[in-house]
DNA sequence: GAGTGGATTGCAATCGATTGCATAAAGGGT
DNA sequence: ACCCTTTATGCAATCGATTGCAATCCACTC
């Protein structure tokens, strides 16, 4: 038997000389079987080989720098070790957090991600998940989906682990990390109320997603729990989670024949946003009217005024979200679950007690 | 000769009914070899197969649903479209519109990237790197390069395409795309100057990378030629790219007996640590002194004051890496080059006249 | 009517690692 | 001594797609 592995016979050799070495370079050098060394170099097998030969086997992977091919092992195993995350937009600062706490917590276990950002045009996704797909990944962090969106049945059909982060879908059907959306807003309304406002205006996030729709909810709620009447309590709806969308929705409530004294955004950024607007009307802030912002992201508190706003674990968020996915691989039967962080509000320079 | 494949004889079935269709069972549909499929699917080989049965094909596998399996392609070619890219930290805003112009990039050629935070740790570089070649990318995109790198020979050593970011090498030996931080000092400096600041200090970065030593360099020269006297021009040096590093340096600028008039940092992160230290002395910006940073990393314009600062082109430099790297991938025996780009000043309300 | 050539398609090896099964060697019990 | 476990290792198929080579077919030329 004659080896058929890289011998400098030329003609067929179309590696390059400087290719990494195979399990075979490492079996031949031992003077055992290919299969052998795969074992050795196993923590789930290497029981099965001696302790002696294992040893050898570890030295010689190691002499002539030996790395396992991920490729040739995921195709036939199956597994990738691969983990798509989906995400709404990389730029918005609140979303680096979040992925720190996936990858990190899924890179602990030998897992690496694909971050891939959809952008504005929510269309792509299914392409994009369809791309992920084939790429062979073993589960999805979904941090994208709408509240019906058609991507969740898509997900379910395939059979794929996927987690949600930080949005929710309305069915419930996928295991999910959120932050308690209401349990936010009554924080930010309850701390403007017992400032003395009672014309509060909310510039709610788009309503497709569930932060957008869970938020106004919780807005309304909150306003009238605390005793507002229905006619001081303003919503205006931004059409994306931005900051020109929020000064648009911001200049809407302060144009009102009775504008608000108070703000509460869905968002930092669409607070941002209302701090465009209240420049651009020649207004301040907190004098003239208090700005809340949501999610605490980095460097809000060097704003002018630094902003009051709801902080959400986003870190955390994440590290659950990957620790469920992890648990979802480890036994695909596993139920759908769903984990809900509690937000708390960091009060700054942006709040104030309203004028007169 | 029968089925082998998939054929529901239960037994050896260890195959989920849900997985994907396989280029066999688009044959099978066809009455055609997979070795056909394959071709007629390709676009650089579908040349070789009849128009009609090439139709045909297509046909059958959008009717299967059929998406090939990156990975198995993969193991064959020997290339993954996978692209590792090294971030220093995910969570500093400057870098994702660098992220981004690199994934667009290379998203339009069909290349997922695999991002990885390499975090405070520097040692932990080289072994992510392995981990990534063992991978198999295709690619490298690095945006934590030191000056003196051992990473840099690891990856000469690869024979991997590489191209840095953001950040050089001291003996340029590998390609790179940065900005041009000689100029952006000598910007900021003449700025101040020709406000009538005379002792100007400097916030450096970290020395042992690039954009810390080249922008202390640039400094110095800009405000030599700028025509302050020696002592007036003053640095401290930060250990890191963090707010809290800058605010340390800052202080130590203004306890200085003849403390500066104006800072230039090297960095917008560092800046807001200035802007922390200013406070913490009871100082403003800038009728105190004023402050200028570097980078225009997203919303220091919404800060208090607004930065000024040195714009550079973030998304556009991760675009071009992302260019230069698909070049070098398409012929690996081309020439490592490297590309400058030009930044601009952002006068914003940070900076001002010195007092008296 | 044989030869030449081009166009299609099939065949089978291959990429590198994993794993069920078979085999071989060592140990244990009676 | 013999059989029966264990324990350790080898063998070969397999994952799914790609591609060099061979084979086939048809048309056309001389």
């Amino acid at each position: 038997m004659l080896h058929k592995n890289r011998t400098a016979t030329g003609k067929g050799a179309r590696q390059a000389p400087s290719s990494r070495p195979t399990i075979k370079d490492v079996a031949a050098r031992c003077g055992v079987h290919p299969s052998t060394v795969s074992r050795a170099l196993s923590p789930a097998m290497k029981h099965l080989v001696a302790a002696g030969v294992a040893r050898r086997i570890r030295a010689a992977a190691a002499a002539l720098g030996y790395q396992p091919n991920v490729t040739a092992a995921g195709l036939r195993t199956g597994r990738s070790g691969l983990i798509g995350v989906l995400a709404p937009d990389i730029a918005d600062p609140g979303f680096p957090p979040i992925l720190g706490g996936v990858t990190e917590t899924l890179g602990a276990d030998g897992y690496a991600t694909i971050v891939v950002d959809v952008g504005p045009d929510r269309s792509r996704q299914q392409e994009l998940v369809d791309r992920l797909i084939a790429r062979g990944v073993d589960g999805l962090v979904l941090a994208t989906v709408a509240l019906n969106d058609p991507i969740v049945g898509h997900c379910i059909a395939s059979s794929l682990p996927v987690v949600l982060v930080n949005r929710t879908d309305a069915g419930r059907r996928l295991s999910a990390v959120i932050t308690d959306d209401e349990a936010g807003m009554r924080l930010a309304v309850e701390h403007l109320a017992s400032l003395g406002h009672r014309r509060i205006g909310h510039i709610a996030g788009p309503q497709h997603v569930s932060t957008g729709a869970l938020r106004r909810a919780g807005f309304r709620v909150a306003a009238i729990r605390a005793g507002l009447p229905a006619r001081s309590i303003m919503v205006e709806t931004a059409r994306a989670y931005t900051r020109e969308q929020g000064r648009l929705a911001a200049l809407r409530l302060l144009d009102r024949k009775l504008a608000p004294t108070a703000i509460v955004a869905a968002n930092d950024l669409l607070a941002l946003g209302a701090y465009d607007a209240l420049s651009e009307r020649g207004l301040h802030c907190p004098s003239d009217v208090s700005v809340v912002g949501h999610n605490d992201m980095p460097y809000v508190d060097m704003l002018s005024p630094p902003l009051t706003t709801v902080r959400i674990a986003q870190r955390k968020m994440g590290s659950q979200a990957a620790r469920l996915l992890l648990d979802q691989i480890a036994d695909p039967a596993a139920r759908r679950e769903r984990i809900v962080l509690e937000p708390s509000l960091i009060v700054r320079a942006s709040t104030a007690p309203p004028k007169r």
